[in-house]
DNA sequence: AACGAAACCTGCGCGC
DNA sequence: TGCGCGCAGGTTTCGT
């Protein structure tokens, strides 16, 4: 489900919807989803805190809470977090409960079990794994920082994109509607970039990201709706999920390639590979 | 250094 | 209707 957007969307509804609260119980029911410690300590270690604040980092989440415990949550590719009643029945795909003191309860959904969780303290948060590992957020890139990272190796520009230690928050549906509106091809070897298109990479990710925050994200091959996440901008995709419907700007067919392993749509006309 | 493939999981859509 | 295959918004690991 999620890149920055999506992230970020869900990060200010959980915020608006349980900040203030305190967990009173911890119900783990996929072990395998928690990273760095057992189920126990896990469980420990949250109950009787009270969330203070909640951030993002790239697609990381991470819940601050009280008494320096700082709970980390990404959610790969298709986690969700729902609040409901306490009393509600867990449905099948519930994998973590957090219950509060006042009869609501979080709960982490994921049909593939990708998601994982992680405690940290203030002191490990930003300094150790995965934190610490980011590159600068995808809409706040400069030129100047894209020019020494991409003139310096060869790589595809997807790869480059997708790196989350070179770049974070960007995924596959944006990595596509960036190449495109850069006017370039995701297979073009960044060492060959020129300093204009490090500009243009730049402003085009700030653009795509920003909107998509503003459209509450993007919302393709969506089952079920997640908690804030019944986002519009799939309204102003461009590229993706567009195989064989005619690009906007030059009417040429838009194609599905497979770049870095992953479905890749571009129109080959206006993303020419230069080098 | 960089690439592809596999692994972690489950469900859906497609062609036969 | 049923089956097998490919695919899915992510990340890590391992072999070349």
């Amino acid at each position: 489900m999620p890149e920055l957007p999506e992230v970020e969307t869900v990060r200010q509804t959980l915020r608006r919807n349980i900040l203030g609260k305190t967990v009173s119980s911890v119900t783990v029911l996929y072990e395998r989803m928690i990273v760095g410690s057992n189920k126990e300590e896990f469980v420990k270690r949250i109950v009787g805190k009270k969330i203070i604040e909640i951030g993002r980092m790239g697609k990381y989440l991470f819940f601050e809470l009280s008494d320096d415990t700082y709970l980390i949550s990404h959610l790969r590719m298709e986690g969700k977090y729902f609040i409901k009643p306490k009393i509600d029945e867990i449905s099948k795909h519930e994998h973590i409960i957090f219950e509060f003191s006042d009869g609501v309860s979080l709960r982490y959904a994921d049909v593939r079990k990708f998601g994982t969780m992680e405690l940290k303290t203030k002191e490990e948060l930003f300094t150790t794994h995965p934190l610490s590992s980011l590159g600068m957020e995808a809409n706040m890139l400069t030129k100047e920082y894209l020019k020494e990272k991409m003139q310096s190796r060869h790589r595809d520009l997807k790869a480059f994109l997708l790196d989350q230690t070179m770049i974070a928050g960007i995924g596959n549906i944006y990595a596509d509607e960036i190449c495109y509106l850069s006017n370039l091809h995701p297979k073009q070897d960044i060492f060959y970039l020129t300093d204009v298109d490090c500009e243009m990479s730049a402003n085009s990710a700030k653009v795509v990201i920003d909107n998509a925050i503003l459209a509450g994200g993007t919302t393709i091959r969506s089952y079920t709706s997640s908690l804030g996440v019944t986002g519009l901008f799939q309204l102003q995709l461009n590229v993706h999920t567009k195989k064989g419907e005619a690009c906007g700007k030059c009417g040429n067919t838009i194609v599905k390639l497979r770049v870095s392993g992953r479905g890749t749509y571009v129109c080959e006309n206006c993303q020419k590979i230069k080098n």
